[in-house]
DNA sequence: CAAGTCACTGCAACCGGTTGCCATGTACCG
DNA sequence: CGGTACATGGCAACCGGTTGCAGTGACTTG
């Protein structure tokens, strides 16, 4: 950013593509030294080198990243693979994402798997464009899609993935088993007795597993009574209307855990519709910390999900298990925490 | 979606790349062939084509894009350029670009205009991935940055830029003059008559054309009195604060036309927090009709901009200029129209 | 039945770089 | 000073497909 842009009135001049032999011989040497000069680490004097950066700079040569590939088996791209283009968290995620991979001179390349786009489609295409390894950013997909990448030849990390004690694929996230148990103590410790858990999509992996983490914890108190619900989706309108299908279906849970915090945010609306104060009536708890979770007017208390560290912590994988294609599937879980902000009551 | 996916309990096979004549030799026939089997509309008769496609899809055979596009100069990838990560309109955009361009069979090369990669280098990075065009989506960069992707010899549209009238790239948006016109006429037809503008950075683009419209209409009206500011940026932080400060100076203006959704949102909040009632106080008038708008507990009153059509029209736009590079370069502007909702009181 | 079409097929060159191998030249060693 | 180590650089083959060209055979057509 903030570089300099000329003003541009003259014609636009469209420059046609320079090749490596028109450098060689504008520079008055072989083909291969201009491939060393480009290539770090080749052995090239200096003074040849300096007539080949001449000729090139001249010339507007920027070597074929293709036409490489093709020998070096690396194109520098990798798949970027998902189906969460509503979440806005997901917002966050690619652009993360993509900073961090650009960082290292990797290229995404993008594939929303929510379109008509199927899974096996997905994967031959990414093979036929050689990209060095995949991305596959999914909370709600499960482990059996980044393992047919993987089938298919090519490095996958499932990031925002489902653990397991012996991974068949690299995933990395957070531990959603602890995440529902985190959830649970701490509205145990601000004296909730019946509390609920209000999921997303219950074929979602990772709803399953915060449920259980949930109920762990909340069974070993005698005094709790639990009760769960499931939205249809991710989103704001779900968890609105899941929350006033409860509302309607009797008296509410003193607090609920919702399983997103778009989710929390539609169930916030139904409450406030119902004319019930949060936290004063309701207590609720989300799950993400996405950015408009601390915007004034929503000031939602939440579990945090370290995104940037699961994102850094991918391309770490996914580039390392590109390197070494034999290295065994690994899990990486980072721990959650709790962002105390204004919609459950305070620690009693 | 919706296909089923195996299990996975066998142990995870990876397959080698399978090349062209490798299929060519187990069916018995020329790498020519095969090459002609995988091209439509090339000749090849009906027994040898069923050969080939037994052979390649025992051997598991699928084409590299990358082989392909160095002699046919087509690598179907689209670079997709944006420094919006941070407006949730933006996941909407993605979404819909990256389905547009797999439903015609090409692949967005995605690039993060905002993280540390200058114009330069993205351009030159396209270059070396020889994509067959550029998709510049930014409402904030000026027409300049499109303009050097297309002296680099890529074809490319700028979604969502400034209209011009010549213009000297291909550029597909709203006419952001006629937007402010709407706006003002709209505030105007309301009966409020101390109105104001409250824009994004005063450096974009989009940010003067439509104080530009909006005035247009106002300096019409006598009674009329208008003022006018800018937040620091399109964001929720920053439509609040400008608002806060606002309020801090002085009464406020009976409407205000925001630049943006999420800058209304953001000042939505703070007259919230100043306990002033909307619209029985204040009006408010958002810009995009993003997904957020019409969630309940916001039911912002707004200017629609038709992100289906533009999205559609800038994808025909690269497609029939790579098709055709000489063509000359196109303005395509769509209508935008008013999404009544809550946060301007009704039509006198 | 001869000539002309046309569909099909393989050969070989080519797309734009990369790299193993060998030749050359210089520096350094004892 | 002979000999070795090493940096440098060109040749040519190769990466995985594509395509112009020429050749073959079958099928029309008069």
């Amino acid at each position: 950013m903030g570089e300099t842009v000329g003003h541009g009135t003259g014609p636009v001049k469209r420059t046609s593509p320079v090749t490596l032999r028109e450098v060689a011989r504008r520079a008055g040497v072989s083909p291969s030294a201009v491939s060393r000069a480009f290539t770090p680490g080749a052995s090239v004097s200096a003074q040849k080198r300096a007539a080949i950066e001449l000729a090139a700079s001249e010339l507007g040569y920027s070597p074929s990243v293709l036409a490489s590939a093709l020998t070096t088996g690396r194109t520098k791209m990798i798949g970027l693979v998902s189906n969460n283009f509503h979440n806005p968290i997901f917002l966050e995620v690619f652009d993360q994402f993509t900073r961090g991979l650009q960082d290292r001179g990797l290229r995404p390349l993008l594939v929303n798997l929510s379109g008509d786009m199927a899974l096996a489609d997905a994967v031959q295409m990414l093979r036929r464009y050689s990209v060095d390894g995949v991305i596959f950013a999914s909370s709600t997909l499960p482990p059996d899609y980044a393992r047919k990448f993987l089938e298919a030849g090519l490095p996958v990390v499932h990031s925002f993935g489902r653990w397991s004690a012996r991974p068949e694929v690299n995933i990395v996230g957070i531990d959603n088993r602890a995440a529902g148990r985190l959830a649970a103590g701490t509205l145990f410790a601000r004296g909730y007795r019946r509390i609920a858990f209000l999921g997303g999509p219950d074929s979602a992996s990772s709803t399953q597993d915060r449920l259980a983490g949930f109920l762990e914890v909340a069974n070993t108190r005698q005094e709790a009574q639990v009760t769960s619900s499931f939205a249809a989706a991710y989103s704001f309108d779900a968890g609105r209307a899941e929350m006033q299908r409860l509302l309607g279906a009797g008296p509410p849970a003193q607090a609920y855990f919702c399983g997103d915090d778009v989710l929390s945010i539609g169930a916030l609306s139904a409450l406030a519709d119902a004319g019930l104060d949060v936290p004063g009536d309701v207590g609720i708890l989300g799950l993400n910390d996405m950015e408009m979770a601390r915007w004034a007017g929503i000031n939602l208390t939440t579990v945090r999900q370290p995104i940037a560290d699961i994102i850094a912590s991918s391309i770490d994988l996914v580039v390392s298990s590109l390197n070494d294609p034999d290295q065994p599937a690994e899990a990486r879980l980072f721990g959650c925490s709790i962002v105390e902000r204004g919609t459950l009551r305070p620690r009693l």
